[in-house]
DNA sequence: CACAACTGTGAGCAGTGCTCTTGCGGACGG
DNA sequence: CCGTCCGCAAGAGCACTGCTCACAGTTGTG
């Protein structure tokens, strides 16, 4: 039983939301405005309230939804590649992050960039949504490891460097929490493909290379792609 | 002849930059107040504006200041290691590197996190301090080149990928402006090595990898740099 | 129908960046 | 040595922010 009031209320957090949404995507996320969403709104400033707790409050619910929208463009991307294709899965998902983040440059700043001053995002409501990407890709490599189609480049998977053995027990008490037990040379490897594949994104979304390096990067993010699959091992 | 004005001005100049950074420190970027500057000060609130023309301007002598801190921090460490151990210098410039973020999580986040909201960083002012350290980078992969000890394992360099003919002509574009021409491929191969370092030095500090995968990046941080090293070539 | 829950109003507090006018005091030229 | 002038600080003020609270109106329900 939905009441005409329970919809005239999801309607209107819904529009909160949006506007929301455009005002971070179009003076950046610390500049969200409550008061500025009311006047939108074409309500007194503190009607807001009646909807959202606080700042921090929508700013966790930007958080949350953003993680998801992130999540689900990836899984669409990588659905439409056969199953077995490993490098063309982790691929399709590295793609679909990268378009995503150039087409919502303040989102991906939100998601990934600094943290919002004085704002702590609590991460028993973030952190679910925040890491259903790094999970893709994460199984991407175990399933590949699995069928025996990966070999890895670089570090100590490639038998290079060495993993001590309390970094092999943290490791692993680590990967074991989430619920997926595997070694530790296999987590560093997938931590360090994520980690490149952040900054490779956020390099470009931040313009982080001077005046004209943003050209470079966009030019090169598709073969940057293409090597820390290389050092993967896919 | 410098009058003893002068030397209060300068003074006071350079409290209000320790002040600044202070804020910055402990409570982020965009949470720099004039107003708390001011009365840390204990002076009136638009006293500050004989000193400093602006917020914006103030943000911008900071990331001028931290970008020069970071470079010198990566200098020094970078000249305690003979110039013939190219591995080894680019090592000390990327601990350096991460070393400088950790004891300084908020100026990080300053020069390379997000931007900061409705400020944006008059290039021409920033970019010189800010490409020192990136420089430094790219000297360290050139000379290995040049010596004959660079390998590359993954991507264009290591003929895995190619570059394609576009792409080359607007990196080598790229790279004649900076005043030193070098091939497309170790273009690529600079810029993958420095977002993959930017990448996990900026996964740590912000911490990006959910709940407990601080710990994790923390132990691995040095191993990142090592295999970004081996898919660099060194 | 009456009561209760919900929604919107407007005033108000404390904080912000920034501008303007006013006045003080040290530095400098005659 | 004295008067002028300029650098500095003060304080009021504008427009904005997040957020709270007492109040009024509307709507749903026992």
């Amino acid at each position: 039983m939905v009441t005409p009031r329970e919809r005239a209320r999801e309607r209107t957090m819904a529009e909160i939301r949006a506007l929301a949404w455009k005002q971070v995507e179009e003076l950046g996320a610390p500049a969200l405005s409550l008061r500025a969403i009311a006047r939108d709104l074409g309500v007194v400033s503190s009607a807001i309230y009646r909807y959202v707790a606080s700042r921090d409050d929508l700013l966790t619910a930007l958080l949350v939804e953003g993680f998801s929208d992130l999540a689900e463009a990836a899984d669409a991307a990588e659905a439409a590649v056969p199953a077995d294709a490993y490098r063309e899965r982790w691929l399709a998902i590295c793609r679909a992050m990268r378009a995503w983040a150039l087409e919502r440059p303040a989102a991906w700043g939100l998601l990934y960039g600094g943290p919002v001053p004085g704002y702590f995002a609590p991460q028993q409501e973030t952190s679910p949504p925040g890491t259903r990407v790094l999970l893709r890709l994460a199984a991407a490599i175990l399933e590949a490891k699995a069928a025996g189609r990966l070999e890895p480049k670089v570090g100590p998977a490639a038998g290079i460097s060495q993993v001590s053995p309390q970094q092999r027990l943290a490791l692993e008490a680590i990967s074991a929490d989430r619920g997926v037990p595997v070694d530790a040379e296999l987590v560093a490897l997938g931590i360090l493909g994520w980690t490149a594949v952040l900054g490779v994104i956020s390099s470009e979304v931040f313009e982080q290379l001077g005046p004209d390096g943003a050209p470079a990067v966009a030019l090169l993010a598709d073969i940057q792609f293409e090597s820390i699959a290389d050092a993967v091992g896919f």
